[in-house]
RNA sequence: CGCGGGGUGGAGCAGUCUGGAAGCUCGUCGGGCUCAUAACCCGAAGGUCGUAGGUUCAAAUCCUGCCCCCGCAACCA
């Protein structure tokens, strides 16, 4: 009486800031293979997703819409969960962080945590964003500015909760170490062990006061739970943790995970933190941490700006469900970046779905129905033939199941595809229309009508971890032997053409941006607040001339440059090093804000700002008086 | 000298650890076949494996320099 062993798997819970493009939807789909793998594979399986709803950005999306942040968490999850449905994915829970359950769990878990000396508190030191009043880390930024407002940020404290993350370090390298399996792909580990867990890890802040929107920290109101704590902490809440030692069976049986599957950009957090947050409550760590690959559009990264976007849901209009699954796991790489775009997806769908599957399929039931009025039986006639196509179908799950095993899904799909081609291949090496014309030769047609739609059958049993409703269809077409009268077709061949007018039609985007280049590019960006005329009396802006400018070593994007102002001269450090060379700096007149305060940047003094105008593609342009004016002139 | 990944026929990728005749899918061209969704099967053309050197009997693979691209990190005041 084994008991099946059992395998725990989760994904990345999707944060609910909008709606997930194609490429969050991969993750899911991917961790729906394996879960489907191993549940055939006879494996206990657990699967779960779900939604991260905490944060400022949600705080304040929300406030945009006029809706409480509840209210626009339960829209996005929902719409998360509509996708995951719809793209027939098999995960046993959906937790969600605003989930009672979690909540309590988490507060009791950083009360613990504080109690045990793990967390202290002391002062948090970040960049600030003051029109936005919020704090955000260095990761966060994007392109060294606010996030939300693209404005730049200052270092500044505040007070928080910290977990002290040196104290667990060692133990965490000496577990990466003694167990190489634990980072997938392993060219992450070196990263990860030479960026942050060799040079010493800092301690990490786990609460914030500068937003509401969170888990609050129940013995000090003013401070909410950090995102990632609350976060990760999802795999332990979802399967019944307690903190308080009245864990369900559930969770016993299941933990620790045997996988967490992530995008790798999240590797950090879950490779360095969260094993260092289970350490700390005395959890043993996951076995296995996989940051797969992104899925990318052919020109150039997914962005909602570029308006190239591609979503699961309109993907699934145009080509079905179970084509999407098969080119989001077929194309996709297992260690380098995969690309999507509707040509390749289309030529996926003809080639390999179409061509190579449907019609297989479809000219077996054919024959079938035609030569044998749709029901064969083995009749033993074999062949020297034949003999090769049974081996492939008996090494096929064999070689499925090693790929799988090393998650390679990608290679596993390939592996079920050859033997559909042998299937094709078959037919032509015996060519059942030849010996149709034979009586003689009737038994012998009704074996290789039979070998084929066992071959096939076989490769279809292999489909239902990937293409789980076209393994179905196959199986109810070919019935073991008695075929269904009339093959319904699984995968229409498209049109390119067609396809591609139906898209433009949808986004005519490309064509828009091609006319701004034209025509005069203009630029909306995010409206801020308004300010008062003393606000703006604050900042002083002046004429300066650049006397003397250099390279900083050691930095990629900036330039020191001496500024004449007056009489005095201010160094100061700008970002622009990929806009302008050190020698062309020299000699402008350009608009300088003055009484900013001092900021070290890559270690070097910077007094002040040189004021630029930035275009959608990021270049930058120095603001120079119209006319020529002396350094040291004031702007107002 | 911050860390790391990548540059392989027209397109998308494998192969690199463990040197030994450059492979897969698609596209192109030619042939075969007609059961089938103009599908299927066979064959061919097409690559100095980013670049310059080095080690070796032998280098896509190992070593060194350089040039591009991309992540992370950082520093766009």
């Amino acid at each position: 009486m084994a008991e099946k062993p059992k395998y725990y798997i989760t994904t990345a819970i999707a944060y609910t800031s909008g709606k997930p493009h194609i490429g969050n939807t991969y993750e899911i789909v991917l961790a729906d293979a394996i879960a489907r793998y191993k549940r055939s594979q006879g494996y206990d399986v657990f699967f779960q997703t779900g939604t991260d709803e905490h944060g400022q950005k949600i705080e304040l999306k929300a406030e945009e819409a006029g809706i409480t942040p509840k209210e626009f968490v339960d829209n996005v999850s929902g719409e998360i969960k509509r996708i995951w449905d719809l793209m027939d994915t098999s995960y046993d829970k959906f937790i969600r962080t605003t989930d009672e359950q979690h909540e309590k769990q988490v507060q009791k878990i950083f009360k613990k945590l504080y109690d045990q000396g793990d967390i202290y508190k002391g002062h948090y030191e970040g960049m600030y964003c003051t029109p936005c009043e919020s704090f955000f880390t260095e990761s966060q930024l994007v392109d060294g500015k606010c996030p939300d407002c693209g404005r730049p940020v200052q270092p500044a404290k505040e007070e928080a909760y910290f977990f002290k993350m040196s104290k667990y370090a060692d133990r965490l390298i000496d577990h990466i170490n003694t167990h190489p399996e634990f980072i997938q792909p392993v060219s992450r580990k070196n990263e990860m062990m030479n960026n942050f867990l060799l040079p010493g890890l800092q301690d990490l802040c786990v609460s914030r006061t500068s937003f509401k929107w969170g888990i609050p920290v129940d013995f000090d109101s003013k401070h909410v739970v950090y995102v990632w704590l609350d976060a990760l902490t999802n795999y332990i809440t979802g399967i019944g943790y307690d903190c308080d030692g009245e864990s369900s069976g559930q969770f016993k049986k299941n933990w620790p995970a045997d996988l967490h599957l992530i995008g790798k950009d999240i590797i950090r957090f879950h490779t360095i933190y969260w094993p260092i947050f289970l350490m700390a409550l005395g959890l043993p760590l996951p076995k296995q941490v996989f940051g797969h690959p992104w899925l990318l559009q052919g020109d150039g990264k997914m962005s909602k700006s570029k308006g190239n976007v591609l979503y699961a849901d309109e993907l699934v209009d145009f080509f079905g469900v179970d084509a999407v699954r098969y080119f989001v796991l077929h194309e996709m790489p297992f260690e380098n970046d995969g690309v999507i775009s509707w040509e390749l997806m289309v030529e996926r769908m003809n080639s390999d779905l179409a061509n190579t599957l449907g019609n297989l399929v479809n000219r077996t039931v054919s024959m079938t129905n035609k030569y044998f009025g749709g029901t064969v039986t083995d009749k033993g006639m074999a062949e020297e033939v034949d003999a090769d196509l049974k081996a492939v179908v008996e090494n096929t799950p064999k070689a499925v199941d090693a790929k799988m095993e090393d998650l390679r899904v990608a290679d596993a799909i390939t592996e079920i595809f050859n033997l559909f081609k042998r299937c094709n291949k078959y037919i032509d090496e015996t060519m059942p229309w030849v010996l149709a014309k034979d009586e003689a030769k009737k038994d012998r047609l009704e074996t290789v009508l039979w070998n084929l739609i066992q071959g096939i059958s076989a490769g279809a049993e292999l489909l239902e971890s990937f293409m789980p409703s076209t393994s179905k269809k196959i199986l109810a077409q070919l019935g073991g032997g008695h075929v269904t009268d009339k093959p319904e077709i699984l995968f229409q061949r498209l049109d390119l053409e067609e396809v591609m007018k139906k898209v433009e039609a949808l986004h005519p985007h490309v064509e828009e941006a091609e006319e701004e280049k034209e025509e005069e590019a203009v630029i909306d960006i995010e409206a801020k607040p308004e300010i008062t005329f003393d606000q703006f009396g604050a900042m002083q802006f002046q004429v300066g001339e650049i006397i003397a400018c250099e390279e900083v070593k050691k930095s990629r994007k900036l330039l020191c440059s001496q500024v004449k102002i007056g009489s005095q001269v201010k160094q100061i450090v700008s970002g622009i090093k990929a806009h302008y060379t050190a020698e062309e700096m020299v000699g402008k007149k350009v608009m300088v804000l003055v009484n900013l305060k001092p900021a070290k940047l890559a270690g070097v003094l910077s007094e002040g700002m040189l004021l630029c105008a930035e275009d959608a593609e990021g270049n930058l342009a120095l603001m120079v008086p119209e006319k020529e004016m002396p350094a040291g002139a004031e702007i107002c």
